[in-house]
DNA sequence: CTGAAAGCGCTTACAG
DNA sequence: CTGAAAGCGCTTACAG
C-alpha cells in the first residue's frame, strides 16, 4: 500500500503559505528564517509527513551527501592487501588467555565496511557500499562516480590506471594500498608491524635458523613486509632463510616441509596468517613443538589465528581505524581539492600469543 | 586534483552530432538507436569520459536505483531479533570437528548486509547502508525515504509505528521481525527450529529434568522460541521447568546458578547462545560433565559457540539468507504495490556439537 | 529512428 | 527576512 505521490516543497509551501526558498531555507539554513516563520512551516512539514528528494537536492545543490565504498565482489575471494614502511610504537597486548576482543574480529572488508559506515554517518554522510563481480568492478567504479560526492577504493579491486582516471575526477582515496601519487591513500604499516614482531621473535626465539615465509613477489604487502624483516634480521648475526608462498595455508604448509627437508628452524616468521597457520601444521606432523623448539608469528590477525594449536602470535591491522581514517582523509580532500597528497600509514598491533612462547619483550 | 566541471549530456550530444534524447537512448533504451548512431555516442562518451550524474537521473526518472538498509548504529548493543512460527525440514549438520565453515561466520549483521549486497547489486540496485546511533535512528529511516527505490529495516531498530508510516509511504520490508500486517517482512522460523533442537534433545538426553533457559517476555524471538520448545515438551512425559533470562551469558549464568541449587538437570536448552554459553561454564563448574551428565544447546549460531567447551549445539539463523531474500521480498513489492503482504519464513539450521553429545539423530 | 520541449523537486544567488 | 526565477542534468512522452 505504498505511494501516492508525495508532497514536494511546492505543498510545503502552499500549506505553510511562504515561498518555496523559504522552506528550503528552514531545512538547510534555519537561522535565516523567522522564528515563527520556521514553525509554520515546520508545522507543515510534520503534518504533509514531507521528506526531501535526494535526488533533487542532489541535483540542485551539487552535492549528494554520499560517500562510495568499493570492496572486492563475492566471485572472488578477497585480494590481498597493499601498504608501506615507517616506523610506530607498536603496542604488544597480552592474548595469551585468549581475553582480548578483537572489536568484531577480523572480518577484513566487514570492518573495514563498518568503520566506514561509523565515520561516514558521523560526518553527515550516507554510504554507499559498492561491490560487484571481478570483471565489472570498473563499471561500478564509474557508476559510483555520479552518485556520490567521493569515493573510497580497496587498493587493486580496479585497475591502478582506472582508479587514477576516476581519482581525476572525484574525490578518492585508496585503502590497503599506496596510490603512487595519484591519489590519498591510507594503509597500514606493514614493515613496521613486520620489524617489531621481528624484534620480539630474535629476542626470545630458540635455538636455530629463522625461516621467513614470505608472499607472492608481486603484492605490495608481501613486500613491504619483507623489508620490515630484513630490516631487522640483517646483522642480527641469526641464519635466516627466505621462502616465498602464495599467501595460502596450503602454501605455507608446502614451504615449511621443503625448508624442514634441511634445517631445523628454531623460528618461523610468516608475511601472513593462512601461510604460518599451514607452517603451524606441519611443524606439528613434524614432531617439532611451538613455542619450545621453535616460534612462529603471522600477518593480518584474522580469526582463525586465534583457535590454532597453538594459538598464533600475529599482526594485527586495525581495519576499522583505517575505514575511519579513510573516511577523514576523504573529507579532506573534499574540502581541498588542492591540498597536498596523503598517505596515511596506520599504526598495526601484535597480538601476543601461545606460538611465540611466554610472555614479556 | 579532482574536478573540473564533469561533462553532461550536452557536451556528448554536441560532439556526437546528435540531440540529448538520443544520448539517454543510447544510455537507457540502446535497441531504439540505430548502430552507426549508437556508436557515435559511444564513442563521445568514451572520449569526453561522461559518467551519467545519478541525481538527475533520479530526479527525472523517478527512481533512484538504489536500495536503503538501515541496521542498528555502533552505540549499543545489537538490538536482539524477532521472528515465528512455522515447520520446515530442519537440517542437521554434522559439527563435531568443527570442519563446517558458515560462510562469514556470524556477524549477525555483517551477514545481512552482504546478503543484502550481493542480492541488490545482483538486481542492478546500489545498497545504502544506513546505522547511526540508536535516537538518530527514526531520522536516518525519513532520510532514507527520500534517496531510495524501497527500505529494508532490522525490526525494533526504529519504533514500530514509524516503521509502519514509513511502510505507507515507500516499498519496505522487515527483517527479523514480523511487520504485523503493515509491511513485508522475511524472517527466520523460531519456533521450528527450537521445536527442532528440543526432538534432538529429547531423544538422546541423560536422566534427569530439562531446564529451559528462556529469553525476555519482549522479545518476540524469545516467545517464538519457547513456543517450539512447548511444542514438543508438552506430552513429552519429560520434567521440565522454564527460567527466564536477560539474553546475556550472565543472564544464562545466573539462572543456571539458581536451577542448581535445587535440580541436576539432564539437559539444558537455552533460547540463545549467549544464556548457553554461561550455563555451559556453570555446569562446568559445577563438576556436571557435559555432554555425558547433561546435555546442552544454544541459538543463533555465533562463532563464540563453536569455540565453548565442550562446542555447543546450536540453532543457526541464515542470516545471508534473510539478507538475500529481503532484497527479493523488497523487489517485488517495489514491482507491484497492491501484491497481497509477504511474511517470509527461512528454515534454521541445527549445528550438531559436542554439547549435545555424539552424533545420530 | 530522432529531436524539441516539458518537467522531475530542489537550491541559491539576486532583489527587495 | 522573504520571494521570484533560473538552473542543476537528466528522462520521457509527443511529434515527425
Amino acid at each position: 500500500m505504498p505511494p501516492r505521490k508525495p508532497p514536494t516543497v511546492y505543498d510545503v509551501a502552499t500549506r505553510a503559505g511562504v515561498s518555496i526558498a523559504t522552506v528550503s531555507r528552514v531545512l538547510r539554513s534555519p537561522q535565516k528564517v523567522t522564528e515563527s516563520t520556521r514553525e509554520r512551516v515546520l508545522a507543515a512539514i510534520d503534518e504533509l509527513g514531507y521528506v526531501p528528494n535526494a535526488s533533487a537536492r542532489g541535483l540542485a545543490g551539487r552535492r549528494t551527501g554520499v560517500l562510495g565504498l568499493l570492496i572486492p565482489g563475492h566471485d572472488a575471494p578477497p585480494v590481498p592487501q597493499p601498504g608501506s614502511a615507517g616506523d610506530h610504537v607498536v603496542e604488544f597486548i597480552d592474548d595469551m588467555d585468549r581475553s582480548f576482543v578483537d572489536p568484531e574480529r577480523n572480518h577484513y572488508f566487514e570492518q573495514l565496511v563498518r568503520g566506514c559506515e561509523i565515520s561516514a554517518w558521523g560526518s553527515g554522510y550516507a554510504l554507499l557500499v559498492a561491490s560487484g563481480p571481478d570483471l565489472s568492478r570498473s563499471v561500478v567504479l564509474d557508476d559510483l562516480e555520479g552518485r556520490v560526492d567521493g569515493i573510497i577504493v580497496i587498493s587493486r579491486t580496479v585497475p591502478d590506471d582506472l582508479i587514477a582516471r576516476s581519482a581525476r575526477r572525484v574525490p578518492l582515496v585508496v585503502v590497503a594500498g599506496r596510490a603512487a601519487g595519484t591519489a590519498d591513500s591510507v594503509r597500514v604499516d606493514n614493515a613496521g608491524g613486520m620489524a617489531a614482531v621481528t624484534r620480539h621473535v630474535l629476542a626470545r626465539k630458540p635455538e636455530g635458523p629463522v625461516l621467513y615465509l614470505g608472499g607472492p613477489a608481486d603484492s605490495p604487502d608481501g613486500v613491504e613486509r619483507e623489508e620490515g624483516f630484513r630490516r631487522e634480521i640483517d646483522g642480527s648475526g641469526e641464519t635466516w632463510r627466505i621462502a616465498s608462498t602464495d599467501f595460502t595455508t596450503e602454501g605455507g604448509a608446502q614451504e615449511m616441509r621443503r625448508a624442514l627437508a634441511d634445517v631445523r628452524p628454531g623460528a618461523v616468521i610468516a608475511a601472513n596468517d593462512q601461510s604460518a597457520l599451514g607452517a603451524l601444521t606441519e611443524l606439528r606432523e613434524a614432531g617439532i613443538s611451538v613455542p619450545d623448539d621453535c616460534v612462529v608469528t603471522g600477518f593480518d590477525g584474522i580469526e582463525d589465528a586465534r583457535w590454532s594449536r597453538p594459538p598464533l602470535t600475529t599482526v594485527r591491522q586495525p581495519m576499522t581505524d583505517v575505514g575511519v581514517q579513510a573516511v577523514q582523509t576523504l573529507l579532506r580532500r573534499m574540502a581541498d581539492a588542492d591540498a597536498p597528497g596523503q598517505d596515511l600509514q596506520l599504526p598495526v598491533d601484535v597480538l601476543l600469543r601461545e606460538s611465540c612462547g611466554p610472555l614479556g619483550r
